[in-house]
DNA sequence: TAGATGACTATACGAACGTTTAGGCGCTGC
DNA sequence: GCAGCGCCTAAACGTTCGTATAGTCATCTA
């Protein structure tokens, strides 16, 4: 398993454009794809490794930043830099309120396309990570039964196993075992270590919801 | 002690602006402190509870985006609201990149300013409660002696006692009596307590070094 | 010089922790 | 129906933790 290369994606309607876009980016060894509207970018698919979109404002059927919001509603956050002929100021504020990384109107230096696009490959390839991170802290969390959930949910806000028991109106021996499955299943090799897990997995759920 | 009331900071070099803009937002309840340069609004100092800046991009001696910069690299941040007759695109851009909450170019609608300026009060609540608490726990680790916060350190990374005695070349009671003296000194009621704790001072303080 | 502070050590005891070993309960699939 | 499995529970034993209590030693300060 190699790791994925990083991948810009362009989508412009208009193909002098597009293969201008795509020389100058194969040209400093970035992995391109070319699409002439959202409607095809969404019938191919996302590539693997870290992504970076280039977008018109001005795009057939929804624009650019109606593109965007999907992407956002669809809690998908993709780096998305803008490239314009006709924009105005509402229209940048708004993408940058949106997210964007950058927002250049036609004709732009090239290099400040390229510092945008390995700013916005540099961003993904943390959130990429990151969510591998949290991803796998999932699937460990996962794999406990809904007592253990119980148990780890309590023992990571510092309650004694004694209080723990109480709480669930369990023996405290059936607590320490739960709590050993706990340690074990999701790898934590200290109580902190718990601790911080559970403190990264309700984080990240809480962001989710809070879009 | 009442809670500071919320604050609204205009500078523009046109005293007819400075006032349309002082009675709108007196208008609907807000306190408000008008300059004509920045020079002037750092020679007043800042009030004391939430805050939110409303510059005009074009001042006298530094323009608004050039003081946003100075606001930033010396640590300060405050929400900053720009309004501007002459923008551009790029300039929009610049400001947003650097934190701005709303870019508007005039005229624009009073409504659209209140709701910049609300959102900007609200966030700048949020950073004040935040930066209150993590005050606080400063002050208590500031109050532990040397030796007490290298135990800290190696406790909140889920060292066993004994194995922080080994480290430290000290016996493993000497570490629980400085053990004891972190929990309470940092008012901690658990371990994993005592771990967020050491996670918000260590978080706080890469944040201000990676500006 | 007396006093304060910080660092370290020791003994002792009760509380909490963790693992191992073992058994009961309920559901699913054959 | 029953075997298997996941889930829950329990007792025993050794380890670790936390908190007194008490004392030594060095440094810094009034």
């Amino acid at each position: 398993m190699t790791a994925p290369s990083s991948t810009v994606i362009a989508i412009d309607d208009d193909p002098a454009v597009r293969e201008a876009l795509g020389s100058l980016l194969r040209s400093v060894g970035l992995q391109v794809r070319l699409f002439a509207s959202v409607a095809e970018f969404l019938k191919a698919g996302r590539p693997e490794g870290p992504t970076c979109l280039v977008l018109d404002v001005r795009l057939p059927g929804r624009s650019g930043l109606d593109f965007q919001r999907d992407l956002a509603s669809a809690n998908i956050s993709l780096p998305v830099i803008f490239i314009t002929g006709h924009g105005d100021i509402p229209m940048s504020v708004q993408a940058m309120k949106g997210g964007a990384i950058e927002f250049l109107t036609k004709p732009f230096r090239d290099q400040d396309l390229l510092d945008a696009i390995h700013l916005g490959l540099t961003r993904d390839r943390s959130r990429l990570e990151n969510e591998r991170t949290v991803a796998a802290l999932r699937a460990r969390f996962d794999s406990l039964t809904p007592r253990e959930r119980e148990v780890m949910a309590l023992v990571v806000t510092g309650r004694l196993n004694k209080q723990i028991a109480g709480d669930l109106g369990v023996s405290e021996i059936t607590v320490k075992v739960h709590r050993g499955q706990v340690m074990r299943k999701m790898g934590a090799s200290s109580l902190p270590d718990l601790a911080r897990m559970a403190d990264k997995l309700k984080l990240t759920a809480e962001e989710s919801q809070s879009s």
